[in-house]
DNA sequence: GACTATAGTATCAAAATGATACTTATTATG
DNA sequence: CATAATAAGTATCATTTTGATACTATAGTC
């Protein structure tokens, strides 16, 4: 089963095919393969499903749900349309539906949030910091600081500048940017306890 | 497929099953019941290899061996024997066998860290911040620092000390603590980059 | 041109972190 | 018994990180 994940009018979407007269959210789905790897097993229901291997895709769980269904996470591009047959829901609205699995996915997202480049997926390959940092309030859903959430991202190295601005509607153009890592980490922050209860 | 871990000799370990004549290290494993939740499929597995429910149990993955198989990731506290016919080995060795199932788990353990009482959970009920700090430096394979490490957690109010010291060998006797989350915590940080390029 | 909206920057105080060194309490050794 | 050794736990302080606030820049709208 596929959560596939885009950012569609500002919002969090996931990838639902049109059941039959149904209203209700339905994620792809495909029989998984006795042969082959699971990473190519997702590739080909991606495939299927978006037109596409997206851009990045980790294993989101497994459910029983009239038998065992394994969840895969996906993301591709903002902008990225949906085939016939299918269309992008808000997550909101899809939860009802599919719950379990799209949680999975989302919580997937939000874990690898910090490790691996998911919310730059989520983006085309040139994006302005104000729509990265959207992304980034998308999935954590809270508000960030914007002179601290550029101040750590360049000193992370993560993105370098292009010429190119992008002028959207009112206020002042916005510089377009690219992923383009260039360091790896080296100082290990102290430990963080975000512990529940 | 069971990855049950629990501290032992100051190193983590993985309760692996004396194969017939081999040497390797197997992992507990079971077939996937048709009928029931995966929580309780976990459940039965875990009580028949380790003799108990573990005290902290997640999904960890699914891998194509042989058929697709499911890895549970799973904690007993330290102290508890393997059972007659399994024994605890050193996750350093048991990675040669029986390898992705393994660092499947122990990815499972290190992600949650810090949003799940993982660390507590490889500990008896009560324990010295010591044991807990080497604990976290196992899973997270690097050195803390001792007065930070103490600050941040007491901040966090997931501890309570209790009455008792433990006089270990030489040194100066620690005092023991309990996990006792007494607050949500209210603040959220900043965001953190720590993607690998 | 005045007003508004958004991008991006600067400044500064507060908070978090890590190094170092210190105190305390115990066991080991002579 | 005195002293050394070891580990727990604390204190201090400089440095780094963070977030609030306010500022400048550049566009569209009226």
């Amino acid at each position: 089963m596929l959560a596939c994940f885009t950012v569609a009018d500002g919002a969090l979407a996931v990838l639902s095919v049109d059941g039959a007269g149904r209203r209700r959210a339905q994620l792809p789905t495909a029989a998984v393969p006795s042969t082959g790897t699971l990473e190519h097993a997702g590739d080909v229901l991606s495939r299927a499903a978006v037109g596409r291997v997206p851009v990045w895709r980790a294993q989101a769980g497994a459910l029983m749900q009239d038998g065992l269904v394994l969840v895969v996470a996906a993301v591709v591009p903002a902008g990225t349309t949906a085939p016939t047959g299918s269309r992008w829901v808000a997550v909101d609205r899809a939860l009802a539906s599919q719950g379990a699995a799209i949680q999975a996915g989302i919580t997937m997202l939000r874990d690898r949030l910090d490790r691996e480049p998911v919310a730059f997926r989520l983006l085309p390959p040139t994006f302005t910091l104000s729509e990265l940092q959207q992304v980034y309030e998308l999935l954590l859903e809270r508000r960030l600081h914007k002179a601290s959430f550029r101040r750590t991202l360049l000193a992370a190295h993560l993105v370098e500048p292009t010429e190119a601005w992008r002028s959207e509607g009112r206020g002042r153009p916005a510089q377009l940017f690219r992923y383009s890592p260039r360091r790896r980490r080296g100082v290990q922050r102290s430990v963080r306890f975000e512990l529940m209860g």
